[in-house]
DNA sequence: GCTTAGCACTCGTTGCCCATGAGTGCTAAT
DNA sequence: ATTAGCACTCATGGGCAACGAGTGCTAAGC
């Protein structure tokens, strides 16, 4: 039995009018305020009714006897599944947002100020994670030497992008050494992504360091130390935070230490954003939907941002399961689409 | 009249004595319990007589008629100027600093963890600034093609400490030429720091542009665009924020949001922080003496942390009024010495 | 003259009771 | 099927008394 077949017309439109209600002001609603605010010209016994039964079926609870109703996380879900009407975003916000992402000019602060549109505009928080990179694709490898035994290694990927990465040799070497090196590299990896660079290192190249030529081998050597520093592991950039003190029911100091430390923590958030790199949409966690106990209370709205048709990275909304969906919904997707605009090579 | 005058030995101690405790759990002392505490075999009475007149001398307050007392910020300042005896930092935690320094290398996170260890040894929120690099000895750029009228530059400063710039060109130079400009900026600029750097640009150097060298022009219309490019702006990194909803006085959902919101502002703190960089040494704001409101009823604990005997930033710990100050000036303390250390090239 | 025992007093805290009112479920009438 | 009516529930808040921690003051003691 689905849903809809559990729930009338009239039973869902209440259920609508309901959760709009309690997102707007966060008290349980009541059979006559729910009966004023349907415009069904109902009595409230009628709305009690049906009240009734959305809580035999598990949409609504009430939190004491005498009170009125509130969405359950099933009603939530039915709600954002099949009654949702989300309001796409003002143009000029768009255009706004826009505006600002043409400023950043280095990742970090990109990054950053994407979160920081998410929190100022749903005032919720913001999270963004950082892009990942393995398949941006290398242009160009080059070697410089800083002392004795330690050389810099430069990864030029595109115009913007640009590595820096130290590595250890056990001998100096001269700069025309390491330029050889450097232009051997290039030439054999140049075009590839990471990981293709990696697998490239591990099996053809090796032949290079066994047999062929001795130079070289030093060559590959150095490559594998760049290259095996992690690629910077995975981390996002929260933003507005302080936004979830202004609900009240997140205003328990308890629960928001518990959530600010999963905020610096990053451990679980993160978890949970990465599975949400294979959606190809928005995706909603509700309440205890993500799993995770420090979100109980919490929802989480997210979408994947690409490069070239490449998923590289997610960013969404926390905020409590009492949040604005047919706002946070829309405006989450389409800053997902501008980062992604933002960020593809465009020159 | 000094603060010593007003006070005798007696009421002296039992003022520390009464600090040490409020300071522990957080609750007015009586004199009962002061009496207890200050092992000086005194009666409740007397202990009365002697808070009477402590105040009366504005060193300390009842919160109401029946309640024990608790330091005011007169009563704080006294206790970290005369009073206290600082108890140094035990050597296996020195040892422990100093190895977790050693594991960072490039510089935000070695701020980062920084900002870490203190909040960690301290249970309070820990703050550190970017250090200034405009004192950073250059050794040494390096220019890089990227693109038709792209040159990617690179200052190398440290082992640890390598900046990318990149810049635009009227023209395509070919890696030769480049390479020469490199050389050229090297051999005139290795040693100096940026301001010098930037001097030397607008003196000396404009005569190799009117005059004397032609081709080393270019080299330096190009060190003209990389040098005036802002040596990013100051910044800070916090930690432990979380730490602060310990704290019965500070756990007000209301304070709680004002703090956290300057700390993400960040404006009034590093202005804060600023001013420290003049002394040269723990500097420390009770309460009210930041001037600041949000910090009303914070202590700050800073010290500036040197290169080359250099005040390059500043870092420190933020928290209650109430805080362990012979615990965390030592911290604070060591902790900028051990950073200095860290960022003195040591080669 | 300093110290201290004694005592009345203050005042925040806690628990209890009760009135209030918002909201319910159920029943019977429409 | 809807609704008016009614008894019932229960969170909220005010009022009130008991309690206890702590005080200031006074008068006695060393």
């Amino acid at each position: 039995m689905t849903a809809e077949s559990e729930l009338n017309e009239r039973a869902q439109h209440l259920l609508k009018v309901l959760i709009d209600r309690y997102v707007h002001d966060g008290e349980p609603v009541g059979s006559r305020t729910l009966a004023r605010d349907s415009r069904l010209d109902l009595s409230p016994a009628t709305v009690r009714n049906v009240m009734a039964d959305l809580e035999e079926t598990g949409f609504v609870r009430s939190p004491h006897t005498s009170a009125g109703r509130v969405p359950t996380v099933k009603g939530y879900r039915f709600f954002v599944d099949s009654l949702l009407t989300v309001k796409p975003l003002e143009s000029v916000e768009v255009g706004r947002l826009r505006a600002q992402l043409d400023l950043d000019v280095n990742m970090k602060e990109l990054v950053g100020s994407v979160s920081n549109m998410l929190s100022g505009l749903t005032r919720l928080a913001g999270v963004v994670t950082l892009p990942r990179r393995d398949h941006a694709a290398l242009r160009r490898i080059e070697f410089l030497p800083l002392s004795e035994n330690r050389v810099l290694a430069i990864l030029v990927f595109s115009e913007r992008e640009v590595q820096n990465r130290i590595i250890h040799t056990e001998r100096a070497y001269s700069q025309a050494e390491l330029q050889r090196a450097a232009n051997y590299l290039t030439e054999h990896l140049a075009g590839k992504d990471l990981t293709e660079v990696r697998r490239s290192l591990i099996h053809e190249m090796q032949e290079t360091r066994e047999t062929v030529n001795r130079i070289m081998a030093h060559a590959v050597r150095m490559a594998e130390q760049v290259f095996s520093q992690t690629t910077e592991e995975e981390d996002y950039v929260v933003a507005g935070q302080t936004n979830l003190m202004d609900f009240r029911e997140l205003c328990d100091v308890d629960k928001l230490r518990h959530l600010f430390e999963a905020f610096n923590e990053k451990r679980e958030i993160l978890h949970l954003l990465d599975q949400c790199v294979k959606a190809q949409g928005v995706q909603i966690f509700i309440g205890e939907e993500s799993g995770y106990q420090v979100l109980d209370e919490c929802s989480v709205v997210t979408a994947p941002y690409a490069v070239d048709d490449r998923v590289v990275g997610v960013l969404g909304v926390i905020g409590p399961t009492r949040m604005a969906y047919d706002r946070v919904i829309p405006i989450v997707d389409t800053t997902a689409r501008l980062l992604g605009a933002a960020l593809n090579p465009r020159d």
